[in-house]
DNA sequence: TTGACTGCAAATTGTTTGCATCATG
DNA sequence: CATGATGCAAACAATTTGCAGTCAA
């Protein structure tokens, strides 16, 4: 299970990420923590770690296996609970992925690129899509129907290149 | 549990739904099953038959509850199980809800008028909004990245007009 | 008739929670 | 030092599965 890719390897395009270093990620998320009154433990720490360095979506269950060998100590509800905080300040987006578990990964702001993700209802893969690339849509359902969309913290569904 | 909505009172706009009658929409559900060489089983019926008089967005357990009354031999497993095939055939769309479970409704197809879904972070209503909304981001989207996506079958994030 | 479908019960999987203890601010 | 965070274990919720019996085609 702890084996099971978020993403499905390289269908994800790499290219134009990277726009912020791991470090600053992690500063960026920390400092929210502080800015929140919330408290930085070693144990958070660890996991806006692991989420920093990677750009795949993990599951708790892979952060938690993530954690295994640097972190031992740090206890799977403490990484659900870590999520969970990380994601109400904003800091963390996730997306349900066909597998069941829900999947985590560092939002817009701390790593630099906003985006969403695209589902492939057939193999699984997600793919990510620029922001902005909803923004005619974004604008218009808000007008007819007064939604304000996150894109950065939502999912479309869909069939993915390599699987049309 | 069988008491929670799926969605969120009067935050659905129903005005422009009812565009087919529940029994054409059975009718088309069950000839999915058979164009499939599915077998049509008094259970499988059953299911469709919730979904289509139903506008809600229903929980597996919500159908294993309308289903108590006028068929209470019909098992929880076998809605799983029927749920999953007829997603399979596309006649259902599901959607993950703040609460956890799964919640699935009648196809575009099957009910008349297509739809995607807005999900409210802040009060876990469901928003319908008509798919053309998404018509140029999608041929956008599929022209960037030959991501092809299936509005009806997606779920955007954000807040509603309420809550915002 | 026959294999697909079902009911049942038990197993999984993913996530949450109560509580005593520990460490941050 | 007070309060919020953690580890642990057990509860929970949602969904899945193996099997034997039943029914649609």
């Amino acid at each position: 299970m702890a084996s099971a890719p978020p993403t499905r390897g390289d269908a994800e395009t790499h290219e134009h990420l990277h726009l912020a270093s791991p470090d600053a990620a992690v500063d960026a998320a920390v400092a929210a923590l502080r800015a929140h009154g919330e408290r930085v433990t070693d144990g958070r720490r660890a996991v806006i770690d692991v989420l920093a360095r990677t750009h795949e979506h993990l599951s708790a269950d892979q952060v938690v296996a993530a954690l295994e060998s640097s972190h031992p100590l740090v206890h799977r509800a403490t990484v659900y609970r870590t999520l969970e905080v990380l994601t109400e300040l904003g800091v963390v987006s996730h997306l349900h992925a066909t597998s069941g578990a829900t999947h985590y990964h560092l939002a817009a702001a701390a790593v630099g690129h906003a985006h969403l993700h695209a589902h492939c209802r057939s193999c699984g893969a997600v793919i990510v899509i620029p922001v902005d690339a909803l923004a005619d849509a974004s604008a218009r359902i808000a007008e007819e129907t007064g939604f304000r969309i996150a894109p950065e913290q939502s999912t479309i569904a869909g069939v993915c290149r390599d699987c049309a």
